[in-house]
DNA sequence: CACGACATTGAGAATCATTCTCAGATACGA
DNA sequence: TCGTATCTGAGAATGATTCTCAATGTCGTG
């Protein structure tokens, strides 16, 4: 339990918790960082034997739809990410792959974009690369 | 050809320009955005009937290698960009996929986050989502 | 030009990821 | 308790991606 913002992993407010759901999401809690529905269902597995891969791809999509995991490119590779705080962007390591969060942020300004491009921005991911602290 | 700072498609330095990679460039340049795999593989076969569906996988390998498309997620889904300037970043319009480049960047500082994270940025991606001027 | 070394190709198989289907189990409000 | 809608796992179906391999093409060198 990191910061004192961080967000519990949370289902869209209708879903139901069900054994399998929060097998799900223990695991996500274990891994910690970054990870495919793959990873994500053999540790799932770990925890409730029984879990099928279907439940692991539903669960993840709902997590999704509530903002608790996002979907990021890793190693050229999509990768689903756990965000904890409001509004953040991503650390992602190139050397070991772990994946942290940082509120630093500085996006172009809506403003500007919408004056240089007539674009309406209405959201914004930034992924930065490079080496985490323990690779260095 | 847009912005006089435009660069051409590339290959990396090593990779010969056959025909069947010639088609897949031209198709890129066609289909002028986003793309995946398949969808470029339709368009290049217009153009090459002949043209294996393996050639566009490896030609967009080459070509995410050398840095003239890039991975990013549009609609939850990873899809390929042209990338035509240098440093850029990309503005996806949710209403209708379309995505152009923008050089405006304004990413937090590599200091700043070595000084709170220990992170040494090397490279970051900015993708910002919201209403193109013809969708708006 | 002939040759060898090596890059590139398409076809289809193999692999892997994701979604779909469906019948049974379960949760939960009335 | 009952009814209804949600949720489940298994496996099939689908779809995307990678692999394999024999044939072809390219190009420098002799």
């Amino acid at each position: 339990m990191p910061s004192p913002e961080t967000h519990a992993l949370e289902l869209p407010p209708h879903a139901r918790v069900t054994p399998q759901r929060r097998a799900v999401l223990d695991a996500i809690e274990a891994l910690a960082g970054a990870f495919t529905p793959i990873e994500l269902f053999d540790h799932a597995r770990v925890i409730d034997p029984h879990l099928g891969l279907a439940t692991v791809y539903r669960t993840v999509e709902l997590l999704r739809q509530s903002g608790s995991v996002r979907l990021l490119v890793r190693d050229g590779r999509p990768t689903y990410v756990r965000c904890h705080s409001g509004h953040h962007h991503h650390l992602v390591c190139t050397s070991c792959g772990s994946v942290e969060e940082t509120e630093l942020c500085a996006a172009p300004s809506a403003a500007q974009l919408r004056k240089r491009h007539g674009f309406r921005a209405q959201d914004h991911q930034v992924d930065i690369y490079g080496t985490c602290e323990r690779c260095a």
